[in-house]
DNA sequence: ATTCGATATGAACAGTGTTAACTTAGCAGT
DNA sequence: ACTGCTAAGTTAACACTGTTCATATCGAAT
């Protein structure tokens, strides 16, 4: 039955001594992260990873289907942090606007802190090539996919807006059709800054606190 | 070592100083879009561009620095459509709100008409890694850069800005950022439904006009 | 002692963008 | 006619990429 710990055995003994709790798995994903960061993700390459865990490259798919498993966990976990954050918003007593608005400026803020891992969940299309058609499918959507926690990140924004709704604003279109709006908004402002860093853009905060204001009042007015 | 030619007989004489029609040039090119198109962004190689010209791979070279110059070439001459279209648009003698939210609308639509340029320009990051100071320089842009063109689109939505401005209407930033404002919501949009197609967005109508609306309402309430 | 399963490896494959060296064809000028 | 020169293209190769395959090692259970 259950083994205790990591089997440690690495044939060519590693001279980085081995920390407890560390699975190879962990590993790897620390290493891709440390990459990342330091040399960008283009230089985030499969052997490149390896080298640094100190291992060959095909040894990564004992652990991850491919390459993009790897990085779409490494930014599930980032993303796990945004959704704590966004939690914590969450039982803030304020009212819904206000509640809207520091919401906005999280991800906002948190988006600009995480370029790659965000650039990777939301602006890399992973979507098969030839569809093109938008199936508009409520289903479970497969968690593995990289937006899965985009999605929930999503859901915590329509959750406000019923919020808004049941404190008696009337919302011009469903809680999340505004969701959607609020979002793309913030969105668009995250995504630019990302993709064309060096274009002369306006002052950084007083963009983020203009646009978290158009992104709740540019939908419900009142707010 | 025989010189047995099977050369190309596609040695057709096109003399590209007589450029009538289609110099080579623009044979790559009309193949790029067409590849482009046909299967996507993805199979768009240099390889295969060069199959479709009846031409070697290296052949590309003597016309295009590198790939991303032809992809370069081909998205902007598509974002020339769309600043024309611009530039209709503000050529009608409309009140300066109304001309703010036609904009945004075509601007909307013009990037859900052409996913793989849009990305090319707006969503790949071809700033160097390393590079991540945002340099505030109002300076003569090199044009040959992705964006470039993209730069021109978002200079329109200035003057509108500058019209409304003109017009009596007090705004709360600046012409430019509020541009910035405004074209950054829009962007949101659009590159959220390119990069994630089958998420069950709502309808699409009601998430443009409410964008549209959005953009321009979130900015300056008045308008 | 042998089998088993996990872990890891080196070699290789089919791609990618790109460069170097070489071959032509066509056109000027002594 | 014979040089040169230049533009346009070629083949071969390089340095990568992600990924797969056959093989090896090794601790542990039978």
């Amino acid at each position: 039955m259950g083994f205790s710990s990591k089997a440690a055995a690495t044939k060519t003994p590693s001279r980085k001594a081995r920390g407890e709790g560390h699975t190879r798995r962990d590993e790897i994903l620390a290493a891709a992260k440390a990459l990342f960061l330091e040399e960008g993700v283009r230089a985030t390459t499969i052997r490149r990873i390896a080298e640094r865990v100190g291992v060959s490259a095909p040894a990564l798919y004992l652990y991850f289907k491919d390459k993009d498993s790897i990085l779409i966990e490494l930014c599930d976990r980032i993303f796990a942090r945004l959704l704590a954050r966004l939690e914590e918003i969450e039982r803030e007593p304020l009212p819904a606007g206000q509640r809207l608005r520091r919401m906005g400026e999280a991800y906002i803020r948190f988006g600009l802190e995480h370029p790659d891992e965000y650039r990777i969940t939301f602006l890399e299309a992973t979507a098969p090539e030839p569809v093109r058609f938008t199936g508009h499918r409520t289903d479970t959507s497969d968690l593995s996919r990289p937006g899965a926690k985009g999605a929930l990140v999503f859901s915590k924004i329509v959750q406000v807006y019923e919020a808004v709704a049941k404190e008696g604003t009337r919302l011009p279109y469903p809680p999340v059709t505004c969701a959607e709006l609020s979002f793309l908004a913030c969105h668009g402002l995250v995504a630019a800054l990302i993709a064309e860093p060096d274009f002369p853009w306006s002052d950084r905060e007083t963009l983020i606190r203009g646009m978290v204001e158009a992104s709740v009042r540019g939908v419900v007015p009142t707010l």
